[in-house]
DNA sequence: ATGCCTCTTGTTATACTATAACGACGCCGG
DNA sequence: CCGGCGTCGTTATAGTATAACAAGAGGCAT
């Protein structure tokens, strides 16, 4: 399922995800407007992670708003429902790869060509935030580094 | 040893943290100088994360510079040598609690009080980035949620 | 139909985070 | 002496994000 980094049907990650978004909104009473379905679509175009500025501009290329709430509100929308994530590591937003389950997500990050591959992984911490009494509400989890494209051909880590 | 949210002796997290800052300092040929031996400190006085806005206002105060790179750039030796550690999902820096080993550190952050738990976990990506050809170079874990200080009285997680 | 409420999109303005580029100074080896 | 290097200081700018307010659309009770 992970396959960002794989050859892969992309038309059919883009056409399940959309599909997942709107039955989800359905079934929340959520509005999938314009503004926001095509913000999913410019995220879903590939696997790579996009700043808000990088969404603001396409859409206003497209006639939409020009300024940085049209894009923020946008993906805080995409993001509180699971649509897309946040990538704190790039200061960048992804569309999410299992949209409709609900996830802890954990992410491949490359720092060269920016994609993203989504994993499902266990929350690392649990055992010592229950020994510490600490109310675990959010886990980041991402791994920095070079993906199979662009390991032979990018500069050294530093 | 993760004992940021229990009573402890701080005055022992400050001294030991000081001296391995020196000591690693001493092996390397770097040098701690005024600038950087005082950011440490400022990062030590608590276990909670603090801003570089922050760092710097405390620097200024104290006849530093007063300038964002002077704060950045203590902070960057801080946290290329090991000695503090940025928290991603904070956009601030916190002092290394295990300062001289080498270690892939984990968090647990308040939103709250922002004082930060450094633990120590086995990276949790490498078998999903061994299966994809992922070549990780940092892996960034962390836990958000309320310290048991915290929990009773923070308002609700939304 | 009118008024009211909520949601969405748009705006202006501002705050917060971070780095590039250049200058001055001290130190040290040649 | 002097040249290179590292550190600290500056100015200026880039990049990321949110607060606060205005306007229109649609639902719904009166
Ligand atoms: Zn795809
Ligand atoms: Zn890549
Ligand atoms: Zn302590
Ligand atoms: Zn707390």
């Amino acid at each position: 399922m992970p396959h960002a980094f794989d050859r892969h049907d992309h038309g059919t990650c883009i056409a399940s995800a959309l599909r997942a978004a709107e039955e989800t909104c359905d079934g929340r009473g959520l509005s999938l407007t314009p503004l926001r379905r095509r913000t999913l679509e410019i995220l879903l175009e590939s696997h790579a992670a996009l700043g808000a500025y990088d969404v603001l501009a396409r859409l206003e290329a497209e006639g939409f708003g020009s300024k940085p709430p049209v894009a923020y509100r946008a993906l805080g929308f995409l993001v509180d429902n699971g649509f897309a994530h946040r990538i704190e590591g790039l200061s960048a937003f992804v569309a999410c790869a299992r949209p409709g389950a609900p996830h802890a997500p954990s992410f491949l990050v490359c720092r060269s060509c920016r994609r993203v591959a989504e994993e499902a992984i266990e929350a690392p911490l649990a055992p010592e935030a229950e020994a510490e009494g600490f109310a675990i509400e959010r886990t980041v989890v991402e791994a920095q580094g070079l993906c199979p494209a662009c390991r032979p051909h990018a500069k050294g880590a530093a």
